[in-house]
DNA sequence: CTTGCGTCCAAAATCGATTATTTGCAAGAT
DNA sequence: ATCTTGCAAATAATCGATTTTGGACGCAAG
C-alpha cells in the first residue's frame, strides 16, 4: 500500500506484490505460503522470494515457523484491537507534533488531500465498489498528510506499518461504513486547520473504533 | 539483544550475530556491508546472508540501496531524538496498561529483574567494565518487566525494536552513567509497586532524556 | 581542460541445484 | 484396535554458480 518503494527489482516486486495480497485478502489469513508455489506465482526463484517473505516476517504480515515455512499472520480479535490501539497511540501523537509544526504549504497538502478522499467516498457511497482500493489508498493519503509535518521519520514509519495492518481488517469488510467515515474525516479536516489538537485525536479515537466495530460485524 | 528467538539455523544465527554486532558498534554506522567479506565473517552463502540483511533493513538497522548494496544505518542527533521519542511514548502507554493490568506474579517478577540490575549496577560503579553488555541485558529486561503485563504482543514488540535502537546509541557511550541511572531504575521500581503511573510516566521522561544528553556529550 | 563514450572490474542480484528436515503412510508389534 | 517404527515423498534451508549492474579508468573529440 504504502512505503512502496516502487523499485524495478525482481526482488522488490515480489515483496511489494506479496504485500499487497497480503493486506487486500488475496492471500487469506493464516495460509500456508508454500515456496514452489509462490516462486511460480510471483515470478522469482527460491532465494528472492524467501528474501521478500522475510522482510515481510520482520514487518509481521508474516509468520516464520522453524523449519516448517512460512504463513499468512492470522487474523484475530485481540490483534485488531491490539493494532488498533497502537494506531491511535502513534497518530495521536504524530497529529500533536504536526500540528504544532505545520506550515501554510502543510495545509494546503491536507486539504489537498481530502479532497481526493471525499470525491471517492462519493462514488463509494453511489455504490461503485470498483473504487475500493483507491479509496482506501486516499484515506491513506489523507491520515499521512495529517502526520506528515510531525518530523519525525521513524514514527511516519512506524504509523505506516500499523496502518496498513489495520488496513488489512478493514479490506475484509463487505460493506461500506463510507456516510459516517466520511462524516469523520470532514470533521478531522476542520480541526486539523483549526489546529485544535484535543479535538482532532477525540475524532481519531472515535473513527478508529467505528472502524473496529464495523469490522468486527462485518468480517467473515 | 532481545527477541533472540534462539534457533540453530544458520540463517537465524547469522541474523542475531549481525543485529547485535550493530547495536554492541562492532560493526560501525554507515558501513558498507560487502556481502563476500560478510559472507566469511558469518559463515554464510550470499542468499542466507541477504536474507538477513534484508531482516535487518526492514526493522532499520541496516538500510539497502538500490543495486549499491547494504550499509549499517547512519545515526545522529536527529535520529536518536526520534527513536527516544517514541520509546518514551511506547512505553509510557505500556507502563499505563501494564500497572492496571498486573497482578502479583508480576511484581514478582519486576522486583527480581531490578534485584538482577542492582546488581550489575554495583559492579559497573566499582569500574568492572567487563559486565557491560549483562549490564545493558538486565536493564532491558527491567524496563521488559514493567510494561509486561500490558497484554499487547504487537505493543511489546515495537517497543522492543525501538528499545534496542536506543540502545545502539547508549552503547557507544564511553563513561559510565551509572549513578543516576540507578537511582532512577529505583525510583521506578517505587513508582510500579505503588501503580503510580504519572509518577513512573515522568521518571521514564527523565530517565530517556538523561540518557539522550548524556549520549551527546559522551560519544564520538 | 572538459566532456562524452567505451571498456573493464568489482560487487550486487538472481537463479537452479544440493542438502537437510518434516510429514504422511504403511507395516509390524503389543 | 492402537501404538511404534521405518521408509519415501514433499518441502524447507542452504549453497555456489551465473547474470546483471554500477562505477572507475582511459582515451579521444570538442
Amino acid at each position: 500500500m504504502n512505503d512502496a518503494a516502487a523499485s524495478n527489482s525482481i526482488g522488490d516486486n515480489a515483496f511489494n506484490n506479496i504485500r499487497s495480497d497480503i493486506i487486500f485478502g488475496r492471500l487469506d489469513a493464516g495460509a500456508k505460503l508454500k515456496l514452489d508455489a509462490l516462486k511460480a506465482r510471483y515470478g522469482t526463484s527460491v532465494s528472492t522470494l524467501r528474501e521478500a517473505l522475510s522482510r515481510l516476517t520482520s514487518e509481521g504480515f508474516i509468520v516464520a515457523e522453524g523449519q516448517r515455512g512460512f504463513f499468512v499472520s492470522p487474523m484475530s480479535e485481540q490483534d485488531l484491537r491490539e493494532i488498533s490501539d497502537l494506531r491511535v497511540l502513534l497518530e495521536s501523537h504524530a497529529m500533536k507534533l504536526s500540528f504544532e509544526a505545520g506550515d501554510t504549504e502543510w495545509e494546503g497538502r491536507v486539504v489537498a488531500a481530502h479532497h481526493k478522499l471525499s470525491r471517492m467516498e462519493t462514488r463509494m457511497a453511489a455504490g461503485d465498489f470498483t473504487v475500493r482500493e483507491t479509496w482506501k489508498r486516499y484515506d491513506w493519503e489523507f491520515h499521512q498528510a495529517l502526520i506528515l509535518a510531525c518530523g519525525s521519520q521513524a514514527l511516519l514509519k512506524s504509523h505506516g506499518t500499523v496502518f496498513d495492518k489495520y488496513l488489512r481488517y478493514q479490506m475484509r469488510n463487505l460493506t461500506y461504513r463510507g456516510e459516517m467515515a466520511s462524516q469523520e474525516h470532514g470533521a478531522l479536516l476542520d480541526a486539523a486547520l483549526a489546529r485544535d489538537i484535543d479535538k482532532a485525536q477525540a475524532l481519531l479515537a472515535a473513527h478508529i473504533e467505528g472502524g473496529i466495530e464495523h469490522s468486527l460485524r462485518n468480517a467473515p
